[in-house]
RNA sequence: GCCCCCAUCGUCUAGCGGCCUAGGACACCGGCCUUUCACGCCGGCGGCACGGGUUCAAAUCCCGUUGGGGGUGCCA
């Protein structure tokens, strides 16, 4: 066991997109090494030239920064350390302990005996040698594996703690085989995390899942809940609050909390969860966050800075994904999509009179929300009806759908002239439907 | 096949021998609030996979069974 200073590194391959897998292992690399006030390395493992590109190492770079983890030092590229990988396989084929198998070098494993290690999430693992075969630690292209790699740059960059997934479990006994050849004389603590599932319980997969960290970003899925939603994937904090500042849980966090057992990916926990970040955002914050969503919107490009500060207090308590906000303002600043069913069920008698008297007081009330609500309602109750069936009709015919933003309050971002219109389209829709007697 | 790992509500978790008639969160179902929805609040449903041990005492320790998963590449 290594002792000092703790010293961690996030080691992703750059063989394609940054994963969530890949994510909540740095995130758990990174959480320990700031826990416990110890370094964090960032270790590009681009061994195979043939996999590895600039573009994804630039997303990996880009991905960790929107998470907001940071790292000590310069990253190391292995594939600028091939001298070194190089060296080891040929100081183990001059002592015997690799052998040349047509152009590749693989490392001999011994027949017997068992080769194990310490894992703070799972205790004593061993491995029958007899189990694991001869692998190659040379390709027959002369570059070094990534087993070489591995274990070469954790002995010299001091790495005291490998912190990884649980898909690697297996590749740890024949690193620690190559440590002990380069004479090692300790072992780093391992940390094998389990693994995240999705519904099937099977390891996520590119090709199945939707893994990848920019797609959730794209989603409207706030920095913040995504580390705090992920921080909790195979952790919780002993006092069961669990979504609170990354400073809280840097503090309660620690590996020997980590659960061996595998966890689900849960898009509704994290929408939820996003949905808590974005309540807690005050009104300038949140109009802040859902500009990027709003202007990508035809209607919303050259929409000004005071009208989104004003619309946006009206759906921020209502939005768990920013992706899904401008949907719901969208009637504000372009015709209303008329939701058939909404119309149906709003639209039955005494629809017709509400929305004639609806119009005519509108047409001459104070523009408030205030006056609205009291005109309307006291409409309602000629009818026998309370506000929240009374309103219906004149949601409806307004902004298209049965549910939305405060009624009132949207009114008036819409103005007099537009929802006098809607108002008399909707009017005339129900005379003719009633003409031609449906 | 072989090797390895895992097993608390549907899901994520707390629990690390007595505080557990198992706590919280998400989801779900009621109710309240209410201008719809949402938010908020209140309540409900729901779990220690099974079988043996050990112990005065087990969700917690041990063994087995069953069931999941991972690995088994000149990928990482």
């Amino acid at each position: 066991m290594l002792s000092g200073a703790p010293r961690l590194r996030f080691a992703p391959a750059p063989t394609g997109l940054p994963h969530l897998g890949t994510a909540r292992t740095a995130l758990f690399n990174w959480l320990y090494a700031r826990h416990c006030g110890g370094e964090m390395v960032l270790r590009i493992e681009d061994t195979n030239a043939e996999l590895a590109t600039t573009a994804h190492i630039e997303q990996i770079l880009e991905t960790l920064e929107w998470l907001g983890l940071d790292f000590d030092g310069d990253p190391v590229f292995q594939s600028q350390r091939a001298a070194l990988y190089d060296a080891a396989v040929d100081r183990w084929l001059d002592e015997g302990r690799a052998y040349l198998d047509d152009g590749a070098v693989r490392f001999a494993v011994p027949g017997d005996g068992v080769t194990a290690f310490d894992d703070i999430v799972r205790g004593r693992v061993e491995f029958p040698n007899a189990s694991i075969d001869d692998f190659v630690v040379r390709r027959s292209d002369g570059s070094a594996t990534f087993f070489v790699a591995n274990a070469v740059d954790d002995l010299d960059l001091g790495i005291t703690h490998v912190v990884r997934g649980e898909d690697l479990l297996n590749t740890t006994p024949k690193v620690v085989l190559l440590r002990a050849a380069l004479d090692a004389t300790d072992m780093p603590t391992f940390a094998h995390l389990p693994l995240i599932v999705n519904k099937q319980r099977k390891k996520l997969s590119k090709r199945r899942d939707d893994v990848s960290l920019i797609s959730y970003r794209d989603q409207g899925v706030l920095p913040a809940a995504m580390v705090n939603y992920l921080a909790l994937l195979g952790w919780g904090p002993p006092d069961d609050i669990e979504v609170r500042p990354l400073s809280e849980i840097i503090e309660l966090f620690d590996l020997a909390d980590v659960n061996a057992a595998p966890a689900m990916f849960d898009m509704d926990k994290l929408t939820a969860i996003n949905g808590e970040y974005l309540r807690a955002l005050d009104d300038a914050g949140f109009a802040a966050a859902v500009e990027p969503w709003v202007r990508a919107e035809p209607w919303g490009a050259d929409l000004d800075a005071a009208t989104l500060s004003t619309v946006a207090p009206l759906i921020r308590e209502r939005t768990r994904l920013l992706g899904d906000a401008p949907d719901r303002i969208a009637f504000l600043f372009a015709e209303p999509q008329i939701d058939p069913d909404d119309w149906a069920a709003a639209m039955a008698a005494p629809a017709s009179d509400i929305l004639e008297r609806a119009r005519t007081a509108f047409s001459e009330a104070e523009w408030s929300a205030a006056t609205l609500h009291a005109e309307l309602r006291a409409i309602g109750e000629s009818f026998g009806l309370k506000l929240g069936k009374a309103q219906a009709p004149v949601r409806v015919a307004t902004t298209g759908r049965a549910v939305g933003p405060p009624l009132f309050e949207s009114l008036v971002l819409l103005g007099r002239d537009a929802a006098l219109a809607r108002l008399d389209t909707a009017l005339a829709k129900l005379t003719s439907a009633a003409d031609s007697g449906e």
